[in-house]
DNA sequence: AAGTTATTCTTTGTGCACAATCCGATTCAC
DNA sequence: GTGAATCGGATTGTGCACAAAGAATAACTT
């Protein structure tokens, strides 16, 4: 069948693809050209490019064309600053105001950290690293710091997809008890200082790579990311099989 | 002459007049309605009004329109809410690392702050207020932490002129001050601590206003705008004069 | 042969016409 | 008289064709 894409999915599939680090630096995304792999008229493609440049996830040049992003270690670097800041913002609201629902939450998190990391069940532990610190900005109930914390985590995801050092993508166990701990005793100060500390250990994992050749065939990577869209969203909507 | 406008002044045009809250909440922005209005195409009105619908600027429903937004109490709240969490976390930042010139450029702008605010100068003090907040955001070098503050800056002032209680519409000087001596201490607790009190007391300075009837007249509200940008703008390059 | 200009070709940007959608009013049925 | 259904007007969304801009190449001059 092969279901015409409709807005959101081509957003998505786009946007999963550039977050995955699966394209080269600084690759060319031409509208003309992704019309075609993804079987849509050129208009929507630029939407779709217009949306994901305010997004800042490519850059687009006023009659050149879009281009994948090419972070510099000093753009990591600023990302991360960037999480000190907010996170710890963040840490030291929840501190204050910590439920009791929230707490056992965060606890039952953490144990499913534990148990992935004990299993030494690597995606599952980098998965759930990255949910603990999503978890917090949603426990704020506040939309902009949720939208923020979106933005920032995804440039985290594309900067590990560039500079990972292949032993420690993901956050540390123990750094994630320590603001637990913090965030528990109601001390808000404690709170913000654990997170830029974890913060700040996670920085120093990165690694400046040889931004290696990677495959660059628009063709064959946007086939596979609108194929495993396909199946992703067809296992949630099962009724779609009908 | 009346230059046609191009992208960028349509959408600080209509940006700007949004924020100023000249429009009536809710009131519709029809694309053929403002193409007529500023003398451009429909397509780029269309454009700029994604734009802002992006920005949340303005409220888009598929195939219906865009219309102002009409924050309630609540979600004013939440934008104070977002300024405690993200300005705590840089007052925090600040307060660690603050330089030799950084200080002295917070007491100049400080003093400023207490010259207008002494005259009775009331526009001044409103706008040197806001200033400090971004001054410290900028203090930062972060761009990240900065685009998010002048997003809730700008939201902030448009929740003033929904909200405002004539009596007090700027930021009360004393507690710049308390904020200032914590940052120079170099304590980053005790700043963040000053900044989302401060911050706390602005909001408990809203009130919620019956949504007055104001003018919402586009033609009359945006020839207005456009002029006033007009005037702004050659002054700023006055060899456009010749 | 190197640098510079002219030309061509590709790619992006824009306006226009038409299609799809939605809102409101009128009409018809009960 | 009230409710539902339908039709008309208006507004937004989309594809297409053309215009404009940029990049690469070719030619020409010094």
């Amino acid at each position: 069948m092969m279901a015409a894409l409709d807005d959101q999915s081509l957003y998505e599939v786009l946007s999963g693809t550039l977050l995955s680090g699966r394209l080269g630096a600084g690759t060319k995304l031409g509208e003309q050209r992704l019309a075609g792999i993804f079987g849509v008229s050129r208009e929507r493609v630029r939407k779709a490019l217009h949306r994901l440049g305010h997004e800042r996830l490519i850059e687009v040049f006023p009659n050149r064309g879009a281009f994948v992003v090419n972070p510099s270690l000093q753009d990591a670097r600023q990302v991360y600053e960037a999480r000190r800041i907010v996170e710890g913002g963040i840490a030291w609201r929840v501190a204050e105001s910590l439920t009791r629902e929230q707490q056992s939450q965060l606890r039952r998190h953490f144990a499913s950290e534990e148990h992935a990391h004990h299993h030494v069940n690597r995606a599952e532990s980098i998965r759930l690293s990255g949910a603990f610190h999503i978890l917090l900005a949603e426990m704020t109930g506040n939309d902009f710091v949720m939208r923020q914390m979106q933005e920032l985590v995804s440039r985290t995801s594309m900067l590990v997809a560039l500079f990972e050092d292949d032993s420690a993508t993901c956050c540390g166990i123990d750094e994630h008890e320590s603001i637990l701990l913090a965030l528990e005793s109601h001390d808000p100060a404690r709170a913000t200082h654990a997170m830029t500390g974890h913060l700040s250990l996670i920085e120093t994992r990165l690694r400046p790579r040889v931004t290696g050749a990677r495959d660059s065939d628009l063709e064959t990577i946007f086939s596979a990311a609108i194929d495993s869209y396909a199946a992703q969203t067809t296992e949630l909507t099962p009724e779609n099989s009908l």
